[in-house]
DNA sequence: CCGTTACCTTGACTTAGGTCAAAAAAAGAT
DNA sequence: ATCTTTTTTTGACCTAAGTCAAGGTAACGG
């Protein structure tokens, strides 16, 4: 089991920092755990501190009238989330839970401003993580308005597929299911998809392990639509 | 014609920072004029500062590989755009185009940080500007994801009606067409929905002039869906 | 190991909203 | 004003993807 101060290091958000000022990061940091499954916050709560995972995994999604999901991201080790309300001082606009047993710090608001405020680097670590935020944000936009969803499926393999670090086959870390929310759409249209993507050869899907057959073609799938 | 530090007291970005500090940040802002649709940068550039209107327009948009346009923001005077290339050191994730002949600020990348990096209060503003930006994407999302269309606009018009201050009717400030770009959808669909709404008189259309007939009608669309 | 629960797939059907084409209406320009 | 260009509307049609329903498969606790 990590150190506090190990994670913190090995994060963005506090990355370059010298080794005192991450100790007195570490002093306001409260760890909080969580198994699977469990709310951290909902829509509409007050956001009085921000999280950072420091192992588990998260997901940050919205929900329609009619229960329809949608996932905006899912955050893993050294991702930080929940900040928005920080610095807005309005609720939190979408809901946060566990998909696994994770071990979060939880970050109180007056405490990490003042921190920030005579911390030029965090404010500029804190600047790079939205801003980054905000071109994720534009490319699921970009997505979900111009691109179908063969083309969104292709696009997030090629990204996992880099993430992962290998160029022939992925493993997804979530199911199916939760897969089609964050992409956009629903469990049968994903499997169908899925389907017809084996039937052209593009991959072979094994369970939650995927061969990338045809990585040129997922390439312009993605970039091109069918 | 409004002076620079007038404008820059009332951005929201600048606000409650103090006069010295307000002519500092004037002295790194550099005048651009632009005409009515011209680019001011497209995606894939890189981002060497960023901008404020001081007057005029700014559409901030993607485009598909068929051509298809997505509005992402319209900005208008006080606002700020194109910073997160600022703090994330890559290109711009989208297109700026000015809508109408527009007056702006450009704030070198450089200079800029270097300000933020001796003035909290300058980076707290940042930070709560791009937070609000997220905030606003957030709903974009769910929007596209989880509403259709009628809602979309009716969230729009009602959106529009606050923000000019009158209950009962609204001005679009934008072509129906680019209206149907920043909902994520198509003149011929949009100009449907509103034939549509005006049958069910849940508003009446003149022009860019729209009259809110039904305002809790509207809510309850723009929430509940048809 | 077995039964229960959650997850995934497949089929038949529906529908929101996109495409294409053309006309009508508005807005600008000369 | 009158001509031109752009914007908006309407109609006929099509298709991606959603809904509903039913099986199949895998995962998990006891």
């Amino acid at each position: 089991m990590k150190k506090k101060l190990d994670i913190l290091s090995e994060t963005p958000l506090f990355s370059g920092l010298p080794e005192d000022q991450l100790r007195e990061i570490e002093q306001i940091a409260i760890e909080k755990n969580f198994r699977k499954s469990e709310t951290i916050f909902i829509e509409g709560d007050d956001g009085i501190g921000f999280y950072v995972v420091v192992e588990g995994r998260i997901k940050i999604y919205k929900l329609s009238s009619e229960g329809k999901e949608q996932i905006l991201h899912i955050f893993g080790a050294g991702e930080p989330f929940g900040e928005v309300p920080v610095f807005t001082g309005k609720p939190f606009p979408a809901n946060a839970e566990s998909l696994a047993k994770s071990r979060l710090l939880f970050f109180p608001r007056k405490a990490f401003v003042d921190l920030i405020s005579d911390n030029p680097s965090l404010a500029l670590n804190m600047l790079a993580v939205l801003s980054t935020r905000l071109r994720r944000f534009t490319v699921q936009i970009e997505n979900l308005s111009l691109k179908e969803v063969p083309s969104r499926l292709a696009a997030y393999l090629i990204y996992l597929a880099e993430e992962q670090g290998r160029k022939d086959s992925v493993k997804l870390h979530i199911s199916k299911g939760q897969l089609a929310s964050l992409l956009g759409t629903i469990p049968e249209t994903l499997s169908r998809i899925f389907a017809k993507m084996s039937a052209q050869n593009l991959i072979q899907v094994t369970g939650r392990d995927i061969s990338l057959i045809d990585l040129a073609g997922l390439e312009d799938l993605a970039e091109h639509g069918k």
